[in-house]
DNA sequence: TCTTGACCTCGAGCCGACTCGAAGTGGCAC
DNA sequence: GTGCCACTTCGAGTCGGCTCGAGGTCAAGA
């Protein structure tokens, strides 16, 4: 049995816009229509999963329509997420040391005892070195 | 000895056009000008280095624009950043959290060894528990 | 006087990922 | 046949933080 835009929606917990934006951005590959409907497939909640894991995972709509692609054309996941996760790290690690680096700043700003706006800049000058 | 915006923008590593933009949205004060062009007290530049230091913090530009309101207000800086580091701790710990949920979820996906998507959906839905 | 260069304003565009609203259609129940 | 609901399309708006371009102005130097 198909299932009606509203179906998958509700199964997926994404929005019936999100669902159109997702196929007219190329990562929902265009169901077939009836009466000018959408009738998708159960196995396109298996695919909006994987969206959400690699979602999840840090990447961007496009990566992930660039990763299903791959699969439709044939490819296995694994040999499809190798070099897109081999990409992401770095940023991810970046990531966690920005985020790091946030956390110690706002350590330093907490116990800040400058008496001026120009005092917070010195400091500021005196503790960033990046 | 005043300083043209050029020199500010020289001096700060910010672009004239976000100086002109940070005015806009009241996070630098409008300066004097002299034949319509901006006159900048060298202070300006001990604003501008606070800017980044909370920016580098996390701060939004708004959030910037308070703090800065609060200590022109009279206010000292100390009891100006302390709400606002309280407010955004949880928010860094959170970004800190999701980065390195993102980083693991990276692991799992570079072992990954589904033959299918549906399958790598099936360890999504297991092993996401967010 | 003419040119140059630094500056000015204003509006629009950009990025990603939606989200909303208006106006129209399909099909089912009563 | 009419009321209703779920659906359709399309275009525009949202968020934050700039960034760019067109067209205009001002002062200094050759």
């Amino acid at each position: 049995m198909d299932l009606a835009i509203g179906e998958v929606a509700a199964r997926t917990g994404h929005s019936q816009s999100t669902l159109r934006y997702w196929e007219s951005v190329g990562l929902l590959p265009a169901p077939e229509r009836v009466g000018g409907k959408r009738r998708y497939r159960p196995s396109v909640v298996d695919r909006i999963a994987v969206i959400d894991l690699a979602r999840h995972a840090g990447f961007s709509l496009a990566e992930v329509r660039d990763l299903l692609d791959g699969v439709d054309a044939g490819a296995d996941p694994q040999s499809q997420w190798a070099p897109l996760v081999a990409r992401k790290r770095p940023e991810v690690e970046a990531l966690i040391a920005r985020a790091h680096a946030m956390h110690h700043l706002l350590g330093e700003l907490e116990r800040c005892a400058c008496d001026s706006l120009a005092a917070c800049a010195a400091e500021a000058r005196a503790g960033l070195s990046d």
